[in-house]
Order: C-alpha cells, then sequence, then structure tokens
DNA sequence: TGTAAACGGATATTCGAAAGTTTCGAAACT
DNA sequence: AGTTTCGAAACTTTCGAATATCCGTTTACA
C-alpha cells in the first residue's frame, strides 16, 4: 500500500484537462503513473518550482510525487534525454543548469525551427486548423501574462494555453521531426521565459494577435517575421533582465555550487 | 577487507570554474550498468539486429542483455526520447518503425544541420579539429565501406569509424544544441543506411576525402555543398535501391511480425 | 451460426529491499 | 593549527518478486 499522500495541495484537478493533445508525433504515451509524475516533474522543472542545478534526491522526490524509486528512474531517465536534468554516474540527479550562452544558442535555433515549420503548415492549413488556432488564442487572450507574484497555478494555467496556441500555429506542419525538435526547443525555452517575465515590466504589443491574423489570412512572409520577432524580443527582454536575474532571489543563471573552500 | 584504493582523482579547478555556458545536454554518461545496456541496444537496433517494429519482451531482452527488467526499462526509456523505439501504455515497447517518409523528412532535417554546424566549426577550427579531421578519417578509410555478407562486427566497427569521422568534422560548431540535434538525426539516419547500403551497388566517388580536403582547406562553401551532396546522393541511393521502401510508405520494410502458427 | 462476454495464460508495470558508492565528519598524525 | 586518514551515514543503483493489465481462446447466448 502506498504511503499516505504527502500534504502537497492536491493536484490532481488540473491534470484532467490534458485530453489528447494534438501533438503529432512526439514521445506518444507512457505508462499511467511513470507518465503523470514524469508530466508532473517537466512541469516543476519548466516552471522553475525545481530550480536549475538543484540536486534532486530520491527521498524528497518519492514524498513529493508518492510513487517509488523505479518510476522515478525512469522518469528522470526521460527528462535527461529531453534535456532538463542531468545525471552522472553514482551520484544521482539533477536539474539542467541555465545560462545565458545556453538561451542564446537554442534560441537561434528556434527562430529557425519555428519559421520553418509554421510556413509550412501555413502551406497546408485546413479549416480545423484554423479553428483550433482561433480557439487556443481566444482561451490564452482570456488570461492577462502572469505576473511576478501571482500564485503558481495561475502561471501555469497561462503557460499551458500559451503553448496551446503556439502548438496550434504548426499543427499542420508536414514534417515531424521538425516540429519534434520544436517542440523540445519551446519547453527549453519556457524555463528562460520563466525567469525573465517575472521581473520584467517591459511593455509588449501584443503580437500573439497579429500573429494570429497574419497566420488566418495566410500571409507566410509576415507571420514567419512577426513570429521570429517575437522570439527574438523575448530574448532581448532577457539579456536585459540579466543582472537583475543574476542578484535575483531565484538565483538562476551562474551555478557553480560550491563546495567547501 | 578494508578499501584503501582512491576510488576517483580530484575534480580540481575545473569543477570551481563556471562551465555551465557549454554542454547543455547530450545524454552525458549514465550509471555504469543501463549506459551499457542502452549503448548496446541502440547499437542493436540502429544495426537492425532488433528489426523495426519488432516487438521487445522483457524476458528475450533480460536474457539477452543479461540484466534485470528495472535496468531494461530505463534503458528502454532512454530509446523511446531518442525516437529509436516506442512505447504505449501496457503494451510494452517496440522498435521505432521505419518509413520513407520518415527518412525523406529526417533527411532534410539533417541537410540543414549538417551544413550549419559544418560551416560553424570550420570558422572555429583549430589544430587539434584538424588533427581529429585527419586521424578519424584515416580509420575509416582503412576500412573498405561494408558489404551485405559481413559479419556484423565488421559493419559496427565501420559505422562507428564513420561516426567518429562525421563528429569530428563538426566537433568545433558552437551550437551545442545544433550539435545535439544533428547527432540524434545523424544515429536516425544510420538504421536506414544499414538498410540500404546492403542491397547497393551504385558506385560513389570517395566523398568523405572529398569533404575532408574542403574542410582542411577551411573552403566553407565547398565542404557544405559537398556534404549535403553526401547526404541526398545517400537518400536517392535508398530510394532506387529499395524497393520496400518505395512503397511501403509508413510500412516497414520487412520485420518480424511473428504470430503463433 | 454469429456475436459478445468471460476465463486463463502471458506480459507489462510497480514496488521495496539489498548491495554498492559516495560524501561528510571526526579522530589521528605531521 | 593544518592536513590526512578512517569510519559511519546517506545516497544511488540494481534486482527479483508481487500486482495490475492485456491478449487470445473458449463458452454462453441470441
Amino acid at each position: 500500500m502506498p504511503k499516505s499522500l504527502p500534504s502537497m495541495p492536491f493536484q490532481g484537478a488540473n491534470e484532467n484537462q490534458a485530453e489528447a493533445t494534438t501533438a503529432p508525433q512526439d514521445v506518444s504515451r507512457e505508462s499511467a503513473a511513470t507518465f503523470e509524475v514524469l508530466n508532473k516533474m517537466r512541469e516543476d522543472i519548466l516552471c522553475c518550482v525545481l530550480k536549475p542545478d538543484q540536486k534532486l534526491r530520491f527521498g524528497e522526490l518519492r514524498q513529493r510525487y508518492g510513487t517509488s524509486v523505479g518510476t522515478l528512474r525512469e522518469a528522470l531517465s526521460h527528462l535527461v534525454s529531453e534535456g532538463l536534468a542531468r545525471t552522472e554516474a553514482g551520484r544521482g540527479f539533477q536539474v539542467a543548469p541555465v545560462s545565458l550562452a545556453d538561451f542564446l544558442d537554442l534560441s537561434e535555433l528556434r527562430v529557425y525551427l519555428e519559421t520553418k515549420t509554421l510556413a509550412d503548415a501555413i502551406r497546408h492549413g485546413t479549416d480545423a486548423w484554423e479553428a483550433e488556432i482561433v480557439s487556443s488564442y481566444f482561451l490564452l487572450s482570456k488570461l492577462a501574462p502572469p505576473k511576478a507574484d501571482d500564485p503558481p497555478q495561475v502561471k501555469q494555467e497561462w503557460a499551458k494555453r500559451h503553448k496551446r496556441y503556439h502548438d496550434a500555429l504548426v499543427a499542420t506542419c508536414r514534417s515531424p521531426w521538425s516540429l519534434h525538435f520544436r517542440s523540445e526547443l519551446f519547453d527549453q525555452a519556457r524555463r528562460y521565459h520563466w525567469l525573465t517575465m517575472i521581473h520584467s515590466r517591459m511593455h509588449r504589443r501584443n503580437e500573439h494577435l497579429e500573429i494570429r491574423d497574419a497566420v488566418l489570412a495566410r500571409d507566410v512572409d509576415r507571420a514567419c517575421s512577426l513570429l521570429e520577432e517575437h522570439i527574438r524580443t523575448t530574448v532581448e527582454q532577457a539579456v536585459s533582465d540579466v543582472p537583475g536575474l543574476i542578484h535575483g532571489n531565484t538565483r538562476p543563471l551562474k551555478l557553480a555550487r560550491r563546495r567547501k573552500a
């Protein structure tokens, strides 16, 4: 029998909404328990509940997610493959580090993959594709971008809708591999957005709306340009916030977990 | 017996410096047993010892690799993330399928990533980089490309040197993410090369030599053109030489869909 | 005779404990 | 006092058994 549930707030509710996402080919479906733990842990890493470079001890994790070591190990293994965690032989797991160089690098590749997949998606767009874009944008627009002091649930809900919207844009792209890597990089970027959005007060236009309209108008060039700008603006915003991030309370960027002097 | 053996050399200075700027993700190092099983299994899938769509039963695998269920499960989990295996809840694991569409798709993305990383690698090439290219090419040239009836060990050795050579070419690329995805796609392509090379008798120039010389001459355009041609020729060869790939759009080539008598 | 439910064998999934390393702290020595 | 060595505690890793699930076959029923 499982041990008594940890005193964490009950998290079963928002999980139900994750119905069959239209995700094309990704990691199809894992077994029930492992898959659930994997998703929760990924969300926690992406939202920096589990902070960069944090050591992931099995004892704590086992208590937090209410599962066994073996299951945890399998989920962790997945996260390592996705680049969200690291492991060294005999020294357990830890959350993947973050760095400005890493963010710049992945953003550069993101620009290529996002525009490539978007262009192809527009060329092969269908009615259902347009409908999902309209729908997901509507849901996104109902929520204001999260602020620093918003509760985690609000942040996660916004992040979920944000991802759903961006996924919808490229859903009809014909290249499964491009979509796969795009999705992976999008998640990676989410981690950085989290760290920067909290501190940023930079004003931004309603870029999601502009992109939506350009896409629905089947204007490939304009849509791609807007999307590229969307990404690059976020990067610049992050770069300008780096000093604040370094000294911020989340101790995100530089790490060098020092041992005794 | 007391253990007086000094276990590991001390990490020293390298660890303390902030090295977070590099090395985002590559499955760096796994634990001993799991890592070993993972590598063996990946090699078996890449070389089609484990055939596409083959069901991976734990009983057989446990006997074949001499390890426990848990360890197997963790390795399988890795392979799923790498796209070399698939899993459905409750139905275990199976080798990822192959199809012409998949091969064309991943090859298209490969052209971009290979040329991008190669161009960057040439621009940031060092003496050590050149030396490794010369060395790895030499090792590759010592082995003739494997034929259909060569023993598996010969094939695997050639594949290893082939990968080492191509890795050497792009080693100094500054984009870890590009390198990461390039490596993943390279492995994926290896699977198809295996299936096609066996049947092919198409004559090919010594493309590896041409690429090597162009790279060492720091001729970015020529090197990238040659590399692109290298990839595209392989695709055409696959398309023309393997009837199974042409007709089986989403269908695997040949597989042992074993049924009870 | 065709359809559907139920049984039994086989397989996948999950779990906790044993075995093996690493890390931290304290005692001993220079 | 500073450095090294040794030992205990904590942690990770591995394993095989117990549990849950699925697939093929048989059986009941219309």
